[in-house]
DNA sequence: CGCGTTTACGTCGTTCGTAACGATA
DNA sequence: TATCGTTACGAACGACGTAAACGCG
């Protein structure tokens, strides 16, 4: 068993079992790879991989087992290089996020530019991910970071710093009748309105959800996008009511009317979760600070060494104390 | 950066910095280890140890780190291993436990006569460890459970099982002033008396001298040993009165008196601890079915699989109810 | 001068890529 | 027949062990 054949084997496992594929991603010729997770089938005693013919078919039960623990391995391999790079003071590197396309898109890039400017060598990488695969990027090694939001709790997977708090907002053209009214709408009034809101929405464990089910009405999804661009521009049509995240409204909407939906959802909150174990380069925690200013450096290096839970956080603060910064990108 | 290289890192550092005596134990050549420490250090691009002329003097800062990530694969890499044999259903193996003198002279005979009957092809190591290091052995990696007690909680490191709960005893000649009543001491007495007990009493975190403290009085510890034998020995001898764990007095004891101190120090328990993600061949799942026998074994299983804290134990057993099969060993 | 480490060197095993072959849909 | 995996083979590299040199107490 070396380190070389179980990243060969993960190549393989990531690449839909398609070796010829895992050979191009890493970088080295399809018989390579063919021969050395032959020669580690042949140490471990077992097949990996079942054949269907000569094709890989299916993991094996043990497969997956193994594949797991190989993870676990180049993720602390990794780790070892990492603290090797830092120690050189290396500025280089690279940082990969996966996120949603709202953070993407309005919360992250001026993080992302302030990064920029104190490390221009980073190269950074932003994984396009459904919402729903986020944490699998990060379990599977793929991303260093991810950014997520939650209505509650902080996510199950890996360690979970909050970043900020955000609510929802409701958005219509500026003729509406909605934006003549003097108060914001109830839930009852905008389940009987045609929504226009988030993919994620529809799923029965949203909050959006949640908060129509409290009442027991259903919200009339007219339409859905991934996309708070693409909400935007539905609601200019006519399609129905907008109800995105607040800091999706910049500047350059001011043709249409944005009402709180304070009194309706629940806040959420949004997290920069970390693989536990994992070792932060030096521009990965100046990122976290640039994301979540009130997290203190210190404490997120001492969280992910002893994985001790004595560290406790300040107030986490609300998106529109931010909005300053977020405007500027 | 290879396997081989992490495990010569290892062996180095748990050598005491000795490239020589690490070479033996790998099985190596002492400048084969030398060269690849060597071409790991260049390509992390750091030293791990500090050299002092030739000699390896310290383990640098950023080493610690190394060699900490090291040894979490090269244990990944043994629990593949495991995986495989366990699959290839091979019955041979080792099996090493870390424990205290008495759980070994007492506790485990029985439990380890039983496996051995079941996996004659299983070896069984016993670490000689003191009191204070079996979970720092499990930590290293050096054996694949520990065996120990607290007076309390469950201990903090790795994955803790309830094995089952002892008390202590009072033991005195049968000639002893002790002995002669017909009612158990109180502490107050007991402070008042040379005692003779574990060396681990001594130390202040021990639950004997809380008791004691509680009350505000000082044991006189007349002598102390690492060996219920030796405690035994020396009770007869008349040095004392022997405060001891109560699976120690066997039949071939009847020479002394025992009385209960159930009412005087705190329950004890003694736990099985596995390291966090580490795989359990079948025979090490034998042996902890044998020697907690009210653990379920598919739960045991599941524990170490999820890390998950759903499993719920039954209730803990109290050493007596198992003296009939600890007498056979 | 003994102990431990490094350097030098020859041998052997292994990996890798190219090219040809085989099987499957 | 196109796609994907295996087999075959030669070249290059790298690891290992033996032997000798070096430094330190």
């Amino acid at each position: 068993m070396t380190l070389v054949q179980l990243r060969y084997l993960i190549a393989i496992a990531d690449s839909g079992l398609n070796i010829t594929l895992a050979a191009e991603r890493v970088h080295a010729t399809q018989p390579g790879l063919s021969k050395q997770l032959r020669q580690l089938e042949d140490e471990l005693g077992f097949q990996l991989f079942a054949r269907k013919g000569k094709s890989l078919d299916t993991i094996t039960r043990a497969g997956e087992q193994v594949i797991e623990r190989a993870r676990s391995i180049l993720a602390e391999a990794a780790n070892i290089r990492a603290i090797a790079a830092d120690l050189r003071n290396q500025a280089h590197g690279e940082l990969r996020i996966a996120t949603t396309h709202t953070q993407a898109r309005f919360a992250l890039p001026a993080a992302i530019a302030a990064l920029n400017a104190s490390y221009p060598q980073v190269r950074v990488h932003l994984q396009p991910t459904r919402d729903a695969d986020v944490l699998a990027q990060l379990q599977a090694g793929h991303v260093d970071l991810a950014v997520i939001s939650t209505a509650g709790a902080a996510p199950a997977a890996g360690i979970a710093l909050p970043a900020y708090h955000w609510r929802r907002v409701i958005v219509t053209p500026h003729g509406h009748p909605l934006a003549a009214r003097d108060q914001p709408p109830s839930l009852a009034e905008l389940a009987s309105l045609p929504l226009v809101s988030y993919e994620s929405s529809l799923k029965a464990e949203s909050s959006l959800r949640h908060a129509f089910d409290a009442i027991g009405l259903t919200p009339q999804i007219a339409m859905t996008a991934g996309d708070a661009d693409l909400i935007k521009t539905y609601v200019r049509a006519g399609l129905g009511v907008g109800v995105l995240a607040e800091m999706a409204m910049q500047d350059g909407d001011r043709d249409l009317h944005t009402l709180s939906a304070e009194h309706l959802f629940p806040v959420c909150t949004t997290w920069i979760v970390l693989r536990r174990d994992s070792v932060l380069r030096e521009y990965m925690l100046e990122f976290i600070q640039q994301f979540a200013p009130h997290l203190d450096r210190r404490d997120v290096a001492r969280l992910l060494a002893n994985d001790a839970a004595d560290v406790h956080w300040p107030r986490i603060p609300p998106w529109r104390e931010r909005e300053g910064v977020a405007a500027t990108a």
